[in-house]
DNA sequence: CATTCACATGACTGCATGGTCATATAATGA
DNA sequence: TCATTATATGACCATGCAGTCATGTGAATG
C-alpha cells in the first residue's frame, strides 16, 4: 500500500507519478523497469518514490490494484447477466471485456503482462485465476441446463472459452496498433456497437456457440 | 552460433551445459537467466561460456535453434497431412504438438517463454508467427473448399484455431503438474492413443469442428 | 626438450539496479 | 519569530549482472 504521504501530494502530482508508472510497467516486463527511470519521467527525484511506496513491488501492486477496480467497476457499470442463456451472456462479457481493453489500453496491457510475470506468485499467492473459476461456475451450470453438448467435458469447455476470451483482447489491440488512443475516446458510448471488432466479436461468439451447443437441441443457431 | 571450440568439447560435457542451460531458460525468463548460475550449475567456469558463445544472446538463440529443429524434425517424422479435411488435419497437427510438448517439456516451455520473451524482436525481427502463416494457409484453403462456414472471416477462423492450439499445449503441461518426465516416457509409441490428454484433444477438436464447420453442408459431424 | 596451440579459469571492469539516509527545504502553528 | 513537523532530494551503498582478459594448464608437434 501507498504511504499517507502519496495521498497528501497534490492531486495532479500523485496522478503523473501514476500516469508514468503504468506506461512503464505497462510496456515492460517488471524487471525491465526501472525506479529511477520512472522518477525521472515523473519529474521526481528518485528517493521520493520510497517515500510515496514501501518499494518497487508495492507501486507495481498498486497499479494492478487499480486496473483491478477500473475493470470491475466497468463491468458493474456495463454488465447485467442475464444466467438463463450461457451464449448471451458470454457475448455479454466478451464485448464489455474488449471494450474496456480498448478504452483502456495500458490496464489491460499491465494485467496481461501480470499473468506471465515473473512476480505473479508474489502478489497473487494463490494462483487461482478468478476470471476462470467465474467461467467455470456459468459453464457448469449452463452444462446443467442442458445448453452444453454433453460428449465435452466441462474443464474442456471452460478451457475452450477462457482461451478465447483471454487472449482476445490482446488480440484486437495488436490488430489496432498505434491508434488506440483516439479510436478508444470515439467508440465509448454503446458497448461494441458498429466498431469493427463488433462484428468480431458476433463471429467469435458465433463460432462458440456452435461448438458448445448441444446438438440435439435447437440451441446451435441465434434465436 | 556457437564457436568452433564448443563443438570440439567431449558431447558429455556440451550435453551438461546444453541441458543446464535449456533448464534454465525453460524456467525463467530470459532477464532472470544468470549466465554465472549456469557456468556454476554445469560446473564449467564463466568465462568458458564465452569462449563458446559470444553472448547470453547467441546461447539463448542457439537454445531456440535446437528446440525448433526438434520440432521440425518430430513433425516431419510424425505428421503427414491429408490436405482434404481441414479437420482432420487439425486433429493431426493437435495430436503431434501435444506430443511433442509432453515428450519435450523443455523445450515447449522455452519456445513458449519466448514468444512474450523481451528479446523476441531481436532474435526474430519480423514478427511473423510462423504456425499462423502455416495454419492460414489450410483453413483459407479450407474455405475455398467451403469446409469452412462463411460467416466467418478467415481471420477470425484463423485466431480461432491457432489461439486454442497454441495454448493447449501449455493447458496440458499445467495440468500434469510435477510427473511429466515419467509420464513422457510411458506414453511414447502411438501420438496421443489411449491418455488422458488424448481424450481431451479429441473433445477439442469435437468443439472446433462444430464450431469453424459450414452448417449448411453434413460437415458438422464426425465422418 | 622446447614450442605451439587449444582450451580453462576466475579475478576484474563497468554498469545498472533497488534501496537508504543524512541533509535541505518548506509548511504549520504557537 | 522560533520550533516542530512533513516532505523532497540526490549522493551513496550493496548487489548482481554481462562481458573481458591476463594467466595458467596441458596436450600435441617438431
Amino acid at each position: 500500500m501507498p504511504t499517507p504521504t502519496f495521498f497528501n501530494l497534490p492531486e495532479a502530482k500523485r496522478d503523473r507519478i501514476l500516469e508514468v508508472s503504468l506506461e512503464e510497467f505497462a510496456s515492460n516486463p517488471y524487471d525491465r523497469v526501472s525506479v529511477a527511470q520512472i522518477a525521472d519521467k515523473a519529474d521526481i527525484a528518485k528517493g521520493s518514490v520510497y517515500q510515496y511506496f514501501e518499494d518497487k513491488l508495492d507501486l507495481y501492486r498498486h497499479l494492478l490494484e487499480l486496473a483491478s477496480r477500473a475493470k470491475t467497476r466497468y463491468f458493474s457499470e456495463h454488465v447485467s447477466l442475464g444466467g438463463e442463456d450461457l451464449f448471451e451472456d458470454l457475448e455479454t462479457l466478451f464485448r464489455a471485456g474488449t471494450a474496456f481493453a480498448r478504452e483502456n489500453p495500458r490496464y489491460h496491457r499491465l494485467a496481461y503482462r501480470f499473468m506471465n510475470s515473473s512476480v505473479r506468485d508474489q502478489i497473487l499467492p494463490d494462483l487461482r485465476d478468478m476470471s476462470e473459476d467465474f467461467l467455470r461456475g456459468m459453464v457448469e451450470s449452463a452444462h446443467a441446463r442442458r445448453q452444453i453438448r454433453s460428449d465435452v467435458s466441462a474443464d474442456m469447455a471452460v478451457y475452450f472459452v477462457n482461451t478465447l476470451l483471454t487472449e482476445f483482447g490482446t488480440y484486437v489491440l495488436k490488430h489496432s496498433e498505434g491508434n488506440w488512443e483516439e479510436l478508444a475516446m470515439e467508440s465509448t458510448g454503446s458497448i461494441g456497437g458498429a466498431s469493427w471488432w463488433g462484428e468480431m466479436i458476433e463471429e467469435l461468439i458465433r463460432m462458440i456457440r456452435s461448438g458448445l451447443a448441444d446438438g440435439s437441441g435447437r440451441d446451435g443457431w441465434e434465436g
